[in-house]
DNA sequence: ACAATCCCGACGAAATCACTCGGGATTGAG
DNA sequence: CTCAATCCCGAGTGATTTCGTCGGGATTGT
């Protein structure tokens, strides 16, 4: 994503690129895009000069969101997800006390995650890396 | 260590009685307990009649330290690690953007796990649970 | 003496991670 | 039209981690 982050504006980049500049094996690479492209955050193109490339300007790509299309919902405990739909209670849940910090946790690791975009990570080969915009980025759904 | 906590000031609670407390078991349990032990979260009184206890008081055992016993270094990724010690360097640290974000994930995770204390998860019958003390977590003693 | 405990090292099943493999579908260029 | 470049996709694999089990040994209060 970084690399499609640097790409960015100039059309679509082959996965044989990004494999070649990450040192990834392409293989690899294809199957993380699927989930990337399930989620619309990038898109593709087929055929010969085809690739991929970012559905959105990377300044309004949070990581969570890219985080979330990789891995699936954040969640430290199945007791503590990030995803209603994926809400799972624990046969433990009446006697146990735990879940409040669980959540605590969780909600650290989606407000760092989600408090910075792919603007942040994707370095121009001038300045230095921007600081991460503080407040609010956006609220999902 | 809620089991612990709750036991906290009445000696030492044997394995038999948190893996039945817990429902979980305890040959499991003794393995746990060896790394807190190790690390001086509890202390062990061997023979009959003995068992485990907290060695400090529950408000003063963080749950970052809980989790660091158990669980090594709190670490998202290999180049963003908790403890110096433990540092290593991934072989694509020249070009990879994205410590960074790591960096601010490891530090909310600690800032959750370590502005908890086990006092905050061991509820008194009576009481609601604790909010969380927002800074100085440490008590005097 | 002996039962209740802790202490410890080795083993194992299941899940997850980071891939590999082998082919098929689409499309731009010649 | 043809063909090479590219995406699309389901299945398989080896290493590692997690959550345990197992079998015995060492201490100590009664």
């Amino acid at each position: 994503m970084v690399q499609l982050g640097r790409h960015f504006g100039r059309g679509p980049a082959s996965l044989a690129e990004i494999a070649a500049e990450e040192d990834l094996p392409r293989a690899y690479l294809e199957q993380l895009v699927i989930s990337l492209r399930d989620a619309g955050l990038v898109i593709s193109t087929r055929g010969a000069h085809g690739g991929y490339e970012l559905a959105r300007e990377p300044g309004s790509i949070r990581m969570g969101e890219v985080l979330r299309a990789l891995e699936g919902p954040i969640a430290p405990m199945i007791c503590a997800t990030d995803d209603p739909e994926h809400a799972t209670i624990c046969d433990r849940s009446s006697r146990c006390t735990v879940n409040v910090l669980w959540v605590r946790v969780r909600d650290a690791v989606t407000g760092a995650l989600d408090g910075m975009t792919l603007a942040d990570l994707t370095p121009v080969p001038g300045q230095p890396i921007a600081p991460t915009p503080i407040s609010g980025v956006l609220t999902p759904s």
